[in-house]
DNA sequence: GCCCAGGAGTGTG
DNA sequence: CACACTCATGGG
């Protein structure tokens, strides 16, 4: 099945490869190939245009694929409001099809979880190797990720010999905490106080934490710092000092959208870093 | 071989 | 509060 969708503006490369998602991989075509619930799903960008095609045989998921990519959100009020900002103003233009994408709650959780200390190739190799063990099979290349009943047929030495290493034991207990349902009753929880129960969980802290609140549950005020944030902020705002202190700064300068902020951030120290170039001005 | 990675948990001063 | 140390391992 094949349809078209309208997002404005969009960039599916800037997307899908800034390091929000896991299981986006870019085809030598161009094209982005990944999976939403059950659904094996590739995407192409022709000009403003969206193509899509789904597992054959399936009912449309234009649905699922806006909802992904938060078509709701308003890219030129949220940059408007951080074009006040001196330091992003200069560069955030370029990024106008940076969006960030609204992932599964439990796959995001699970997902960065798995993310703390590794790089960002590894980190798939990890998400992969959960749902090639134990998610459904949807094509003969993909397969789902596993939801909280599968993946608890896991045991930690399992998980380990997967190349999750210490990560492991943090993936079971979390599925020992929840069923299926229960990490949707926070979806209308205040940020603070959904942060303040994802930190609870083990293997989660600050930054995880953040995260979540940010691509799982889509609260755009969430600011995750990692450690290229880290340098960022030191590097283009002189602020140095705890996660809270940062969180705070973050909070005051950048408000309801600071989570776009820290994408652009992100990626630009990131682009910086492999000589790709600097959107925001140095002085 | 070396350094680093979308950190977190635990213990100590 | 701040820091130090450990955790396992693959990617560049």
């Amino acid at each position: 099945m094949r349809f078209e969708l309208e997002i404005a503006p969009i960039d599916l490369d800037l997307t899908l490869g800034c390091g929000q998602t896991f299981r986006w991989e870019r085809g030598l075509d161009g094209s982005w190939s990944g999976v939403l619930q059950d659904q094996a799903i590739r995407l192409r960008q022709i000009e403003g245009l969206i193509q899509a095609e789904a597992t054959p045989g399936r009912e449309d998921v234009s649905e699922s694929i806006l909802e992904f990519l938060r078509s709701q959100d308003d890219i030129a009020r949220i940059q408007s409001k951080l074009r006040k900002d001196r330091v992003l103003a200069p560069g955030i233009k370029r990024m106008q099809g940076l969006r960030i994408v609204k992932l599964d709650e439990w796959e995001c959780l699970i997902s960065y979880v798995l993310a703390t200390y590794a790089n960002i190739p590894r980190i798939m190799k990890m998400v992969e190797a959960l749902a090639a063990n134990y998610g459904d099979p949807i094509t003969r290349m993909r397969r789902s990720f596993p939801n909280r009943s599968q993946l608890s047929r896991a045991k930690a030495k399992d998980l380990a010999k997967l190349g999750l290493g210490y990560r492991a034991k943090y993936i079971e207990a979390l599925c020992e905490l929840f069923d299926d349902e229960s990490l949707s009753t926070l979806s209308r929880v205040p940020y603070e106080n959904l942060r303040r129960e994802l930190v609870e969980l083990p293997g989660v802290g600050n930054k995880v934490a953040d995260c979540v609140s940010l691509f799982g549950f889509g609260r755009l005020e969430s600011f995750p710092i990692d450690l290229w944030i880290e340098r960022a902020l030191k590097r283009l705002y002189r602020q140095t000092g705890t996660y809270n202190h940062l969180r705070g700064f973050a909070a005051s300068r950048f408000g309801e959208y600071a989570g776009y902020a820290q994408e652009y951030l992100y990626h630009n120290e990131r682009m910086r870093a492999r000589n790709l170039g600097c959107a925001f001005s140095e002085e």
